[in-house]
DNA sequence: CAAGATTGAGGACTCAATCTTT
DNA sequence: AAAGATTGAGTCCTCAATCTTG
């Protein structure tokens, strides 16, 4: 039901330089011209806008190609990556919506829908009953790894490939401090709620 | 309508070393126990993440929190600040659509609100009558302003001042290199469709 | 036919309210 | 009272179809 990767034309340019680079950042950002020109430095302009409009190009390519291949949302295979690298495979509802940044709400509705599709398993936690675990189902693994080689390939061309080594350890890391040090961040590695009873 | 903006309890914690923040890195991203870990190293498994999660977080309060302020969104607000930019304050919905990564159909309804709002005017282009100019009335260039001084200060806050002038720099010749080799890209500094002859 | 714009249908996501368990 | 989960209502955004103009 999805893709259709010519959104119009599609013509390649040729490459341009650094220096042009730097010309398209002040051009894009605009604030040369600007009437308050002097509040936003063109390069943290560009920071920004810039980061939000390839996180909306970015996410709405992959999310096309995902859904084609695998009829997975970026946010489900993100929920399904998580829980492949817990423990048993397991993870609360709330550490998932932590973990990716996104409403419980969202994330209580998403495993709705791969409950339906028997790709994870809900269980009340026994040691708190408020608390719900989610747990991957075999199904469920086998399709996180199948649709994981496609979006990382996806990734890497687009992304990852554009970037310098340097740029990548630069990103990664300013990324994971912004995050971390986000005003509702809940602290640690957290792990299922838990029982060590096994059979949940 | 919207806004509040305690999302849970927000507790603060100590500032983490930046060894501390490699660690996170790799935890996040949790690529050391995965299954085919060598497939995605852990920074770029964490650049990916990273991002989409920044850009939810970072997009979902400054929504919140120009709303509330001045009843914007972000992307009306992008849209009235490249208007601002502009030569006559006036782009067609096709070059805005270009310039700011989203759908013409998004564009084109945004434009019905700000319009209804009298923050923005329709006029069809006199050289091509399939095109429409957008225009930013004095209202509009008024609230632009007001609401941009509380976008930034945010922005800055919660992202810029995190950065070092080298991760900034980094960071926004990178964007800008991505986006302009996006494969969609229509070249150039796209100005309004135009006529010359006064008052459209 | 291609390009610009608009509209209908639908997915992704959020907040606010509610219920249950601690 | 607070935390976890769920649900209703509403926003943001996209694709596909359609209409108009070049």
């Amino acid at each position: 039901m999805a893709a259709n990767n010519n959104r119009t034309t599609r013509r390649r340019r040729p490459a341009p330089s650094e220096a042009d680079l730097i010309a398209a950042v002040t051009a894009r950002a605009g604030y040369m011209m600007g009437d308050q020109a002097d509040q936003w430095p063109p390069t943290q302009a560009a920071a920004w806008e810039g980061f939000l409009e390839l996180s909306r190009r970015l996410r709405r390519d992959a999310e096309a190609l995902v859904e084609e291949r695998h009829q997975l949302s970026i946010s489900m295979l993100g929920i399904m990556g998580r829980l492949a690298r817990a423990p048993k495979h397991t993870l609360r509802q709330t550490d998932l919506a932590d973990a990716m940044g996104l409403s419980l709400s969202r994330i209580s509705r998403i495993i709705d829908i791969l409950e339906q599709h028997q790709l994870v398993t809900r269980h009340t936690c026994p040691t708190d009953a408020r608390a719900t675990n989610v747990k991957l189902t075999r199904a469920g693994h086998r399709r996180t790894t199948t649709a994981q080689t496609t979006l990382h390939a996806y990734v890497r061309q687009a992304f990852l490939d554009q970037l310098t080594d340097q740029e990548t350890t630069t990103l990664a890391t300013l990324l994971t401090r912004l995050i971390t040090r986000w005003p509702t961040g809940t602290e640690g590695t957290a792990a299922a709620c838990d029982d060590l009873r096994d059979r949940p």
